[in-house]
DNA sequence: AGTATAGTTAAGCAAATACTTAATTATCAA
DNA sequence: TTGATAATTAAGTATTTGCTTAACTATACT
C-alpha cells in the first residue's frame, strides 16, 4: 500500500523553494512569466508547472494580455499558514522570555 | 536529468499533515511515542519516521527514559516560517483594508 | 532465563514530485 | 503567409516521499 492522495494544499505549495521565490518576486507586483522566470536556471515548462501549482491553491491569479500571461500575487491563502504558526509563537516567546530572565540574573 | 537533492528544511517538514498533527499534539507537553501516536491510524514505524524528520530539522528533541522515548516540542525553527509569511501579511491586510473602505462607502 | 513492551532500523514498494525535451497553441510582426 | 515570441501541454524519467512488514535493540517484568 501507499500513502493517501496528498491533496495539494498551501503548506505543500510553499514547501518548494522555487515556488517561494516566485511568490517573493511577485511581491514587486504583477509580472509576465518571462520576467518572473528570468533569474531561474530552469526550463520554461518547469516554471509554468510551478505557477500552475500556485494557481491551484489560489496563491496567484492569471491575466492574459496579448501573448503574455501576467501573474499576480494573492496572499490570502497564506493566512492559513500564519494562523497555524501563530499557535506556536507564545512557545518561543516564552523561551526567549526565560532566556531574558536568565541573562538578567546573570548580569 | 532530475531535480537537485532537495535538502529537507522546515517548510518541507511542516508540509505533511501528519507531522503538523504531531507538532500540534506536542503543544500539550512532552510525551512518549506511544501516547503521541495513539490517534493515528498508521504503523509505529511510520510515526517513528515522521518524528525523525521533525528531529532532523530541529522541531522536536528526544529524551530517553527507560524504554520510552519522550519527544518535546522545539518551536524555534518555525520562526523561519513566521518570518517568511510576515512579509506577506501587509498585502492581505491592505486588501482587507480596501475591502473595509469599500463596505463603508456602500453603507 | 524467558517473555512482553517501546521503539527504531532495514528493505521494499506505489505514488508523487520536480524536472527534462518535444510538440502545441496563440499572438504579434515582416 | 511566414516566422518569431510567449507560454502551455504532453510525455518521459530519476528521485523522493510516505507508507508497509519484518527484523532488530533495549529495557522491564516474572
Amino acid at each position: 500500500m501507499a500513502r493517501l492522495p496528498a491533496t495539494r494544499d498551501v503548506f505543500a505549495a510553499i514547501a518548494d523553494p522555487t515556488r517561494r521565490s516566485l511568490l517573493d518576486r511577485l511581491r514587486a507586483g504583477e509580472q509576465p512569466v518571462k520576467q518572473l522566470a528570468a533569474p531561474f536556471e530552469m526550463s520554461a515548462p518547469a516554471i509554468s508547472q510551478h505557477l500552475s501549482v500556485l494557481c491551484e491553491v489560489g496563491l496567484v491569479t492569471q491575466r492574459r494580455v496579448g501573448r503574455q500571461r501576467f501573474y499576480r500575487l494573492n496572499p490570502e491563502p497564506l493566512q492559513q499558514v500564519a494562523d497555524w504558526v501563530a499557535d506556536y509563537e507564545h512557545f518561543w516567546s516564552d523561551k526567549l522570555a526565560s532566556l531574558g530572565d536568565y541573562l538578567e540574573e546573570e548580569s
